[in-house]
DNA sequence: CGGACTGTTGATCGGTATCAATGCTCGTGG
DNA sequence: CCACGAGCATTGATACCGATCAACAGTCCG
């Protein structure tokens, strides 16, 4: 199910840090970055990432691929909470409040970058422009998550698709997932449903009602936005910040 | 609407600070502290805290009473995002990621701690203490909204009001505001409605059915906690950590 | 005393769930 | 190469949770 690589990604030579999405590194930082490093991990799409119970004191970034972080309730109805791509974080609960309370799994193939976990508070400790990212990272997935709770509070089921769509196109483009209209869409229906709280019958219907007034059109693995202003409109979108972002 | 008292609490004696549920403070950190805060901000129940589009460059700790965060749709829905109680970071977001897309505003009359926003970088540099604390914190804020999401997307009414409570509950006694099955509940029916993503109307059937079954029973500004055990349960509720946290 | 706000209750409506049947795609094995 | 089964998606019929509309009660406060 996983393997760990023989190749792996220099740090210094890391294809994500290249991209205008992520702010640079200077020397010391990032000679830090490669030392805490001790590894990557290549997963097969379905494969468990982490897990709730277990407690795997691993951090990751995500290199390449798709995953996402969910949690179920008692009789197993299941919520996704977000959706994670290249350059995002995963186990910062788990990393710092020593507790997880909800599980991440690869969506597609997925890489990771597997850091030391004992020596995060070195980050702390000796590297504050990176310990200003942990927090920013932190930030950053708050505001995505207040955007998904007044999603679900709030918005119709239409509202919500509509919300999903350009939110995913959009963080999607800035890693090279998404242009020119299409959105790479790893995803099946029933991601979307338990990502948008309902069923995957309804999410069938409500796909085919945003393809009818011709805002989008799906096909498989693909997402095409073709209103961008209208499915705006219709989902009162508000963007998360453009500018460059701190990797670890 | 609002007033700077010139009575302040000195961070060295801060009640809160003596509360099993936080963390002690070693001295170099302690003088940072009272060195960051520069003010204290007392406003009344109801006045708004920080705005959306206003960016008052401010960060806060809640020293007394009840805020929460919330955010509208632009035809004016609104959700409640979270609340926010005594040693709870208010505007971190608009601290690290100098954006906020939510507001926040006075639930009782409060009491804040004002602390200098321009010294929020030497947290990182000279304090790593502090700085963990800070990520900390925002890892804490993201299991909550796990838990909110999951909840509009998953439960019921019924059993979104049972872990409201509970959840909230469990918060207030950890500060002092509850305890012996009685959480003082300074928030109306439309604020709870706010939280649970329903209407006011459906928030009162769903209040009075808790009351039926006698799992709770409300009254003005206070709800006891009659059986926990069936309103866990019921809610499928799992409790946030209990360990002493990081006050900043 | 009167008005504003909050909460209650009833009647009806509508969005989404549920149940059920069918088709579609794709990988697997005979 | 075809048959088959397993998922996934589509479509229709019906059920139900929570929204909406409306009227009224209770409380607080000026």
């Amino acid at each position: 199910m996983t393997e760990t690589v023989p190749f792996q990604t220099n740090c210094r030579a890391c294809p994500l840090r290249q991209k205008p999405a992520f702010r640079s590194l200077e020397g010391k930082e990032l000679d830090f970055i490669s030392d805490f490093k001790t590894g990557e991990l290549t997963v097969e799409a379905g494969a468990t990432i982490l897990q709730e119970e277990n407690k795997t004191p691993h951090l990751y970034t995500i290199l390449e691929g798709w995953a996402f972080r969910h949690k179920a309730l008692a009789d197993g109805r299941r919520q996704l909470l977000n959706f994670a791509l290249p350059g995002d974080l995963v186990g910062l609960q788990l990393a710092v409040l020593k507790d997880m309370q909800h599980s991440v799994t690869a969506l597609t193939d997925t890489t990771l970058c597997v850091f030391q976990r004992d020596k995060v508070w070195s980050i702390f400790k000796d590297h504050p422009t990176l310990a200003f990212s942990m927090t920013w990272i932190a930030a950053r997935e708050e505001q995505i998550l207040d955007g998904q709770i007044i999603s679900l509070g709030q918005r119709t089921a239409l509202e919500r698709l509509s919300y999903l769509i350009l939110h995913l196109y959009d963080r999607a483009q800035h890693v090279g997932y998404a242009g020119n209209q299409a959105l790479d869409a790893p995803f099946s229906q029933s991601h979307l449903s338990d990502a948008l709280g309902i069923t995957p019958v309804h999410t069938s219907r409500t796909l085919r009602k945003l393809q009818e007034k011709e805002l989008i059109s799906w096909s498989k693995d693909q997402i095409r936005v073709l209103d961008r202003d209208a499915l705006e409109k219709l989902a009162s979108y508000e963007s998360i910040s453009e500018d460059p972002r701190p990797l670890i």
